[in-house]
DNA sequence: TAAAAATACTCCATAGGTATTTTAT
DNA sequence: ATAAAATACCTATGGAGTATTTTTA
């Protein structure tokens, strides 16, 4: 799926000698020739400077050679990601994920992998962190998705991907006019945060805690139970909230909300993959592997 | 330069319909078809769901649209990049370059560029960056690189690259052991600085003011007036010093030097072109966007 | 039954081969 | 004089076309 002119054109770079390069392709030397020619016609400039016996590249030759090189890159990453696709699985994986990786971030990902391997059948477990963990040690579950910190030693930890809890409003409330706030601005605005015992609330509290911000200082609304709630009463108040970033990419992307950065703070986070310690059962490998290049889509589109 | 196949299939995925893709490359749809098929039996996958009417991406499918459109941009940037190589030049750039830029940044971008313009002769000033700004005021040169973060009203400033000061020491130093430091270690080191007055010193004592570093409490084994002297004292003694990355790159490569980062502590600076404000002479403007192309280069081998 | 994709077949351009000539050390 | 690239010429594969058939909404 390479263009073999430029598998030529490589060839011929690395061994600065058409007919090694020929060698080295199992073709004769004039095919070479031609197809150098061939390039430097479509290029209008000559790639190599041909001295009798010594070839070497010109400035036009090693530009190209850098982009060629990050051509086959890809082409190889194709290649891979399309080996896995048509390796055909069969089974079941028994899969557990916490709150917000359940909302926000696997459906997509769960989709396109039913798309793509239709004799998987998956078994969802929906909790929290805490519990997924929980099932995963009681062999419930082969595979959890998490996005607490915890790290215990009878579990295999894998990084997923990046998350980041955002403060945001309203697009209409007006003390979200700026963009950026200072963080000792926070104390005045009316906050919602979810429940005791969340995650999400417990990451945001030890960031603030490093920061030198009290919990007591702060003027927080109410607790609630759920993003989705928290997110529609945002809509009908002038409170801001911290949630997380994949949360809130619609209600952003459509322009309703309004994510409102604080200077010189922020609340990164980690989602994990949690296994038995040990090797993968091979369904538990594809999902990882699957999941990872299927998140990256998306955050390409961020 | 870009295979037709893919062009063809990228086509389709966009207009999800192989007689439109066929009206908009001027081919006829049995020649879009066989292109298809050619596609599906290389990769052993269908990239297309044909039910009778409508067409609709398969999960392979949209695999390979999205390496295809990084091969497209890859080609694009290609094409553009071979253009400028293409454009004939002549004349003389009367070129100045600060002492860090002048010594280790530009050499290899010169050489460059000489062996793509042969008609064009460069004239090159080697200065400090306030003489390099002043040089451009009297219309001395056309065009500076300096390291310097000055912003003058009269001058007009373009990001060149990514610079950062790093803390240098010998691999044999037995105070390196650690990869990394604390900035609170720093003050029981003796270190070697450049002189006063020079550039790297003054960013270096500024990031150092605002970590709350007072450079009295520091144990500055000496001030010497060059990168190259303050590496060979390196290897001579137990001190370390701070210099631009860009000075000990080959050093480091090579093993002798070592670079030993300091935990929540850099000193990042930025490379800019100087010029007169208004629009840029052609060969200003075709040096800079050489060396902004063929500086990113070396920073992918780094 | 109508609109779109697939198939059948024809033609010519070109990738690749062999044999030979040119070029620079 | 020799080793390597370029040229000349031949063959066969496959890319593109026209005409037609198959498919499903």
């Amino acid at each position: 799926m390479f263009d073999f002119r430029l598998k030529v054109f490589d060839t011929v770079a690395r061994r600065l000698s058409f007919t090694k390069a020929a060698d080295e392709l199992f073709i004769t030397q004039p095919a070479v020739t031609k197809h150098i020619k061939q390039l430097e016609n479509y290029f209008k400039l000559p790639l190599f400077e041909r001295k009798g016996n010594t070839v070497t590249l010109t400035n036009a030759g090693e530009l190209l050679l850098k982009h060629t090189e990050s051509l086959q890159e890809i082409s190889r990453r194709l290649e891979f990601e399309i080996s896995l696709l048509k390796e055909s699985h069969k089974g079941c994986l028994r899969l557990g994920a916490s709150t917000t990786v359940f909302q926000y971030v696997l459906p997509p990902i769960l989709a396109r992998f039913k798309k793509s391997y239709k004799d998987v059948q998956l078994q969802m477990l929906h909790a929290n962190t805490e519990h997924i963990e929980q099932a995963l040690l009681r062999k419930e579950i082969e595979l959890g998705v998490i996005e607490g910190d915890s790290k215990r030693r009878d579990i295999h930890y894998t990084p997923f991907a990046r998350d980041e809890i955002v403060l945001v409003s309203s697009a209409k409330n007006p003390l979200a006019k700026k963009d950026e706030i200072r963080l000792d601005e926070l104390p005045s605005i009316p906050l919602l945060l979810r429940e005791p015992g969340s995650g999400t609330l417990e990451v945001v509290l030890n960031a603030l805690q490093k920061a030198d911000i009290k919990v007591s200082g702060l003027n927080v609304e109410m607790y609630l139970g759920s993003s989705e709630a928290i997110k529609s009463y945002l809509l009908h108040s002038t409170c801001m909230a911290f949630i997380s970033r994949h949360a809130v990419l619609k209600e952003v992307d459509s322009g309703c909300l309004k994510i409102v950065a604080i200077k010189r703070f922020s609340v990164p986070r980690q989602f994990f993959f949690i296994t038995h310690p040990g090797p993968e059962g091979g369904l538990t490998a594809l999902f990882m592997r699957f999941a990872l290049l299927n998140y990256n889509v998306q955050s390409l589109t961020l």
